[in-house]
DNA sequence: AAAAAATCAATCAAATTCAATCAATTTTAT
DNA sequence: ATAAAATTGATTGAATTTGATTGATTTTTT
């Protein structure tokens, strides 16, 4: 048996399945199963499939793309329900800053504003932001590997270029005493450059980052309204006492 | 038998099978292995087939439904030579501007100098530099959704921040009179102002896009080294008076 | 948490298939 | 009719594909 007959009879029983055993295809194909592994090896190089112990799977392109970030965003619900919340707050015409992290990431889809403009430091943020047809602008500056995020001096000079309405930003801790933290210093400048060059500015953070803090510091609480989801009253009051607090409820 | 006797045999009952054994088409023709051999590699070329090890598949049409990335790559094989020739040509230590464009996004994978930087305006680029934990700055700017390259005033602007050992630029057409060229007037400007900011420029161009030209001017011929794959003597001979060709063989 | 079972990637040698070459034959042009 | 060109089949060693085997990894069961 050819090699594309077997590509095509596995692709084929993967439409009608969804997912598909490595036995069965032993069984239709009557090859081996090294035989079988090298064709899924290829076919998964070929974006055709997705290997699976066991076997292989569908991969419908816009799921996969999902369960992906799906997979690298913990409290997703909860980042859902601040994104959305915070996304309602753009207005038609602004411009906007959003910073990089997955937090902001899940604000896009729930963006409705007409005619605004995004510029962004996240590089995960452009393919979504261009799939809903908003103009976007990338600051330069290096990469940071880990969180795909730009940053260093020439991100911050590439930022200056620019001023907003409105900038949305992730922080890693907020905490009464230091305010608001994450832990890498050249980010957190890049977070503090957005928040001065914005009319308003606004952070984004589920409330298992209250009472946090991490190294390095971005701004005092109150240099940004806070958006979180925390239902604690206590909590919230003494939040509350030093800054704006938006509460998002379930 | 006669040629094209043999020939149609062979297509008739590729359509019905789409893939069709070798051995088979001895049997039915008749003849020898070597004939056959010698049938599929000709069907091969003039696109009516595709040779797969052990006999032919039928190839379709409807790559629709394949993904970006392999729409993505037309002139694959001979896009992935030249680029790892280019890639043959960076240094250690070198400073390097790559253009966005699936040509330079053939470098990557085949990049082995050691201890550089790599600035480029091409968003696809980023992962795969990353991959090969190459040190990436990206340059600012608006992000053009067709070819996913970062363009236009702030990117040209970022640009100027840096200078260059060598660029490696991709274009859409090479003519003797008109010199480099590319359909879009903004996108022509980033890589003639990359260009200028090198010490040595390198213009990747596989044969389709010899003799061509479109609508915004990149630069002249002599301005950039010019690396390709056409192999037609008269042709090159007829560059090579006006600039260095570099000419890679397959 | 440990053991058992299943699945995996990596490697190997055998079998198949391949491209390249050459001489014999057929076709074509003169 | 003769030489040149093209086509053919056989042969060669090289390259590819294959199934089996190995020990490592993952999943399931105990």
């Amino acid at each position: 048996m050819l090699t594309p007959e077997r590509h095509r009879i596995i692709l084929q029983l993967l439409q009608e399945k969804e997912v598909v055993k490595l036995h069965e295809l032993v069984e239709v194909t009557q090859c081996s199963e090294s035989t079988i592994r090298r064709d899924l090896s290829q076919l998964e190089k070929e974006k055709k499939l997705k290997r699976v112990h066991g076997g292989a799977a569908l991969l419908q392109q816009k799921r996969e793309e999902l369960s992906v970030f799906e997979k690298s965003t913990k409290n997703i619900h909860e980042k859902q329900l601040i994104g959305k919340y915070a996304a309602s707050l753009i207005q038609d015409g602004d411009c906007i800053y959003l910073d990089a992290g997955t937090t902001t990431l899940q604000m896009i889809p729930y963006i409705e504003a007409k005619n605004i403009v995004v510029v962004t430091n996240g590089i995960m943020h452009i393919e979504v932001l261009l799939e809903k047809d908003i103009p976007t602008y990338l600051v330069g500056g290096v990469i940071k590997k880990k969180t795909n995020a730009l940053i260093g001096r020439g991100a911050i000079h590439s930022l200056q270029q620019y001023s907003f309405d409105k900038c949305f930003i992730g922080v890693n801790g907020v905490h009464i005493d230091f305010g608001y933290t994450t832990p890498d210093p050249e980010e957190a400048f890049m977070k503090q450059t957005a928040i001065h060059l914005s009319q308003r500015a606004f952070v984004l953070a589920d409330h298992s980052k209250l009472n946090e803090s991490t190294f390095a510091k971005i701004a005092e609480l109150q240099e940004a309204t806070m958006i979180t989801n925390e239902t604690d009253e206590e909590l919230l009051a003494m939040y509350e006492a030093k800054t704006t607090v938006e509460v998002v409820k379930s």
